[in-house]
DNA sequence: TATTTGGTTGACTAGTCAGTCAATTTTGAT
DNA sequence: ATCAAAATTGACTGACTAGTCAACCAAATA
């Protein structure tokens, strides 16, 4: 941690701290602390905590890019794609809830849920970062199940997009309020199949 | 308001404040003055501000379950609750957007979601509660699908009220980041369906 | 009437919070 | 080596926090 930036490990911790606990639990003291950085840094970086945590939505968004890209890639077949989705969202969680002791859910999701009725600058970069997910990643996938006939030419893209986002955030958030993985590795998989309204068999 | 006893009065300010905002950004104090109560006498009914947001999940489930009551009764087919619910929830969410000036989401699911990191009295208390709602009203309405031959003899009931559950969740959430309603009163029904296994023609 | 019980009051403690600031050190370019 | 810009330091402010407490009150009971 000590070889980067200020900057960049204020960043990282923040996003580390805020999704492990919130928001508005975690001071700007507690994040300068675990980043080994004074106070009176911090505010050399940042105008306020409200652009960490736009920071921190923008680099985590930066870094999961590269994979999301790879996932999403047009060379792999569209089922495919949500599969190596539903397997990355799984690994991942088992692997945060083993570093930080339970289960943490979307960073995303939790914050901005949080913040919304508060932080219209946060709300809205979160929004905005969920848009580009669903758009570049959701809605390219299911475009291509449609022009392959795997689905209606009827099918309102951006809709299914949206329900599908919406089951994937929904279990994940319920897994960190259940604080248990049981459920998410049981029927995430078979959920998202039947949004998608194909069989199980594609597999 | 005022003909409510205090206990109740601060209960059901305790709810609204934290739906609009969240559970760390509302103050005691604050509940307290737009309750009419000195601070001296939240602490004579409550312990701790932990025991209040307790209560108040109590209280709210008490509050809302003659309405699901109601629209899971046995003498409604099993899709017709289902339908009735969507209704329930797009009928909620834009009232409580017109009161509060923006979409509130799911009062469990944010404060839950808040909370499950640093409060685990209140994680609990919200996982007990959702289980109830899975297991009174989701589960029972599917194993009657089952039953009835509209799902498979093979379809293991608590994943699927799990699947159901988590998409409508997963869809108020994201409606509260986006703030916005349209895309759930657009695809919150069909997607259900879709997870249901059931064609749009039964509605 | 005396006493107990349940409720009320608001000032108080001790700690936390985001954000400021003037002084200092480090860095990099010339 | 010089100097200006970038970065660092940590004490400080003023506002806010959950929770405490001793005094007070009203109504019911005995």
């Amino acid at each position: 941690m000590a070889d980067k930036g200020t900057k960049e490990r204020l960043i990282e911790t923040a996003m580390e701290l805020i999704w492990q606990s919130s928001y508005r639990s975690v001071s700007v003291e507690e994040i300068c602390k675990n980043s080994d950085v004074n106070k009176g840094s911090f505010y050399h970086f940042f105008p306020s905590k409200t652009d960490l945590a736009v920071a921190a939505i923008e680099q985590y968004y930066i870094d999961s890019k590269p994979i999301f890209d790879e996932i999403f890639d047009i060379s792999n077949e569209p089922i495919e794609r949500f599969d190596k989705l539903v397997n990355l969202i799984l690994v991942h969680q088992k692997e945060t809830k083993k570093r930080y002791g339970h289960v943490c859910g979307c960073p995303f999701a939790s914050l901005g849920s949080e913040m919304a009725g508060q932080d219209e600058v946060i709300r809205k970069k979160i929004q905005n970062t969920i848009g580009k997910y669903k758009s570049e990643y959701y809605q390219q996938a299911i475009q291509d199940m449609v022009d392959e006939g795997m689905l209606p030419k009827t099918t309102d893209v951006k809709s299914k997009a949206q329900e599908v986002y919406s089951y994937l955030l929904g279990q994940v958030m319920l897994a960190r309020i259940q604080n248990d993985l049981k459920p998410l590795n049981k029927s995430l998989k078979n959920g998202l199949y039947e949004i998608l309204g194909v069989s199980l068999e594609s597999a």
